[in-house]
DNA sequence: AGAAGGACCAGTGGTCCGTA
DNA sequence: AGAAGGACCAGTGGTCCGTA
C-alpha cells in the first residue's frame, strides 16, 4: 500500500505535501524510485481559480461508493501559506535503468508519467461508467484535471504532449529507443536534441505501415489513449507525399524530409 | 447526375438558390422527392460572419484534385440582395412512404437528412485523409459547416441533435418505428409527442443489451457517427440504476422511469 | 542557453431561448 | 400552441511564450 507512494516525492523534500491515495492507485506498482521534486518553494499563488462550477444536474443518480471521486484533493493551495509547488526538475537523457542524479529527472521517469496518465484515465473512465456519463477514450483535459486533483501536480498537458512521440517510439520499438538514449547520452546531447531524434525512427516505422500513423497509435494499447501529435502527423503526411513541407516547429529538419539522413 | 438534385428545393420555389454539386454527392441516390423549402424569403441578414479565418499553415502539401473542397459555396449570402433562406417547414408525423402535403415536411425526409449528414461526413473524412489532417469519426461542427458551405442550408446542428434518438429507433427497429409513426399519425399527435414516444422502445431495446447505449450506437454503422444524446444516456442510466431521476427536459416522463408504461 | 508549464485561443459539443 | 435554428457558453485540444 505504501511502497512506492513516495515516488513523486523522494529527493528534494516537500514532504508536507499531501500524498494522495489516487497517486498510489495510479502508480504502476513497479519498484523504482526517481528524483522528481523541484527546488523548495518560494512563490505564493494568488488567483486560486475556484471555477470548475456547475455540478451536473441529477448527479444523485449514482449510488453507493462513487459520489465524490472527482472531488479529491482540493489541497495544494497554500496549505500553511508557505511551500508552493515548484517546477519539476528538467529531464536529462538517461539510459534505460539509469537514475538521474542531482536536480534532474531521467527518461524512465518520463515514460512512467505516461503510464500514470493511463491509470488516471482508467479511473476517470470508471467514474464515468458508474455515473452513466460520457466516457473518454483518450487522455483529455478532464484526465489532467483529475490527475492534478488527485495530487499528481507534476503531470500537466504541455509536458505530456511535448514528449508523446518519444513515448511512442519507446512503445513501438524499445530497442531503437534504448539505443538512441544511450547514444545521445554518450554524446552529451540535451533533452531537446534527443526528443528531435525520436522522430526519425518513428517515421521510418510509419513508412513501413503505409504512413498510417493514426492506425499505428490506435493499434497499440498504451499508445491508443494519446492523441497523435500534430507535428508527427504532418511529418508522416509530408513524407507520404514526398514533399519537403516541414512545419516551422521542426524546421531543424527542413530540407531533409525526402530521403536523406535527418 | 441531376435526378434528385432538387430534393431540397422541390415545392416552395426559391429556385434561384444555387444548387451545389456537393448536395448531389450527399444525396443517397434514391428517387423520392420531398417538399422541403420554406416560405418565400423576406428577411435580410446583416452580420454575414466572415470569420472562419486562419487557413492552416502548410496547406499546400496536398496535391492535385483536392485543394479547395472546404471552400465550396460562399454564395447563399444575399445573392441578389433579395431572397434570404427561411426556416424549413415544420415536421409532421407521416407514415413510411407518405409525402407531407402543404408547408410541412415528413419523417422520411427527416431520416434522409441523417443519411445526407453521413455522406457529408464521408466527404470531410476524404478531404482530411488527403490532407493528412485529423479525421473525424462523428458528425462534428466541421461536418455541419461543410454541409452548409456545400449548400445544404437546411441541415443544422440543433435540428439533427434533437431527433437523433428517433433516427436511432428507425435504424435499430424499423418495424417498431413504423408502427409508432402510423399510430401517432392516426391519433393526430404532433411531432413533439411522436419524438417523445421514440424513447420508450429504445430504452426497452437498450435494456435487452445491458443498458449499453454507447455500445448500441457504435455497433450500428449508420448510428455510430452520431453522438449519443445526453437525455437518452441519462434515461438508460436511470433505468439501469432503477432510480426515478429524470432530467428536466423529459419531465413529461417523470415518475414513470421505473417499471410502468410511459 | 534549455526547459517546464500557466494560461491563452480558436474552434467544439451542447442546447437554450428569442423568433416566426 | 408547437417548432426551427441562431447564437451563446462552458469546457476542449493545442501550444505559445512569459518564467525560472
Amino acid at each position: 500500500n505504501t511502497n512506492n507512494v513516495l515516488d513523486a516525492l523522494s529527493q528534494g523534500g516537500l514532504s508536507e505535501e499531501p500524498v494522495q491515495q489516487q497517486i498510489e492507485a495510479a502508480e504502476s506498482g513497479g519498484g523504482a524510485t526517481w528524483n522528481i521534486v523541484p527546488s523548495a518553494g518560494k512563490k505564493i499563488k494568488k488567483s486560486k481559480k475556484k471555477v470548475q462550477g456547475r455540478r451536473k444536474s441529477a448527479a444523485s443518480c449514482s449510488r453507493g461508493t462513487d459520489n465524490d471521486d472527482d472531488e479529491v484533493g482540493d489541497d495544494q493551495s497554500g496549505q500553511g501559506g508557505r511551500a508552493e509547488r515548484q517546477r519539476e526538475h528538467p529531464f536529462i537523457v538517461t539510459e534505460p535503468g539509469e537514475i538521474a542524479r542531482g536536480k534532474k529527472n531521467g527518461l524512465d521517469y518520463l515514460f512512467h508519467l505516461y503510464e500514470q496518465c493511463a491509470e488516471f484515465l482508467s479511473q476517470v473512465q470508471n467514474i464515468a461508467k458508474e455515473r452513466g456519463e460520457k466516457c473518454p477514450t483518450k487522455v483529455t483535459n478532464q484526465v489532467f484535471r483529475h490527475a492534478k486533483k488527485a495530487g499528481a501536480t507534476y503531470i500537466n498537458k504541455p509536458k505530456m504532449r511535448h514528449y508523446v512521440h518519444c513515448y511512442a517510439l519507446h512503445c513501438l520499438d524499445e530497442d531503437i529507443s534504448n539505443a538512441i538514449r544511450k547514444s545521445f547520452k554518450e554524446r552529451g546531447e540535451n533533452v531537446g536534441a534527443w526528443r528531435q531524434a525520436c522522430f526519425e525512427p518513428l517515421l521510418a516505422l510509419a513508412g513501413r505501415q503505409g504512413w498510417d500513423i493514426d492506425g499505428i497509435f490506435s493499434s497499440h494499447p498504451g499508445l491508443s489513449i494519446w492523441y497523435v501529435p500534430t507535428v508527427l502527423r504532418k511529418l508522416c503526411h509530408a513524407q507520404c507525399s514526398n514533399l519537403a513541407v516541414v512545419p516551422k516547429s521542426v524546421s531543424s529538419f527542413a530540407g531533409a524530409t525526402t530521403s536523406h539522413s535527418y
